[in-house]
DNA sequence: GCCAACGTTGGC
DNA sequence: GCCAACGTTGGC
């Protein structure tokens, strides 16, 4: 799960009450449905910080609530407002995440381009724009063993 | 349903 | 700041 850490950040959930937060202003469609359809709680994701430098994995969380409506849609003051998403009919999903840990170090993205055992990793697919994507166990595996070394 | 124009993302 | 890669929009 992406997020740039100018704007939500790795430290600024770990400063929220019980270190758990919504998940909120995703706004595409294929991102949308794994959120509102495919995550569940116990599921484990990464933390990425995307559009910095250098862009990296930087920790873990934890689904703790399954898709329900971003209420962000519907407040027009709200930068991710879409008025076409309504409470009666609502277009845009969002999940709830608690910090499982914060890596010793991130992974950056320059470092996982460099293991050829990352091959395939959806993440590292040229002019990938997902802001939420699904990864293979062997690389959740391998990607954590780096950030332990 | 096609596709050109436009907007956004995000690495570099 | 540049630009590739996509997604979205809207005319037809």
């Amino acid at each position: 799960m992406k997020s740039e850490p100018s704007v939500f950040g790795i430290d600024d959930l770990a400063e929220c009450p019980n270190e758990t937060t919504h998940w909120d202003g995703v706004r595409n469609y294929q991102a949308r449905n794994m959120l509102r359809d495919q995550m569940k709680v116990g599921d484990l994701a990464f933390f990425y910080h995307s559009n910095c430098k250098p862009p990296a994995i930087v920790g873990i969380m934890e689904i703790v609530r399954e898709g329900y409506p971003d209420h962000t849609a519907h407040d027009p003051d709200c930068p991710y407002y879409d008025p076409k998403s309504t409470a009666e009919n609502p277009r845009w999903y969002m999940v709830d995440v608690k910090l499982v840990k914060k890596f010793k170090r991130p992974v950056s993205l320059e470092e996982m381009k460099r293991h050829p055992q990352l091959e395939g990793l959806p993440l590292l697919r040229r002019g990938n724009r997902l802001s939420v994507m699904p990864l293979e166990a062997k690389h959740w595996h391998f990607i954590l063993t780096l950030s332990e070394t």
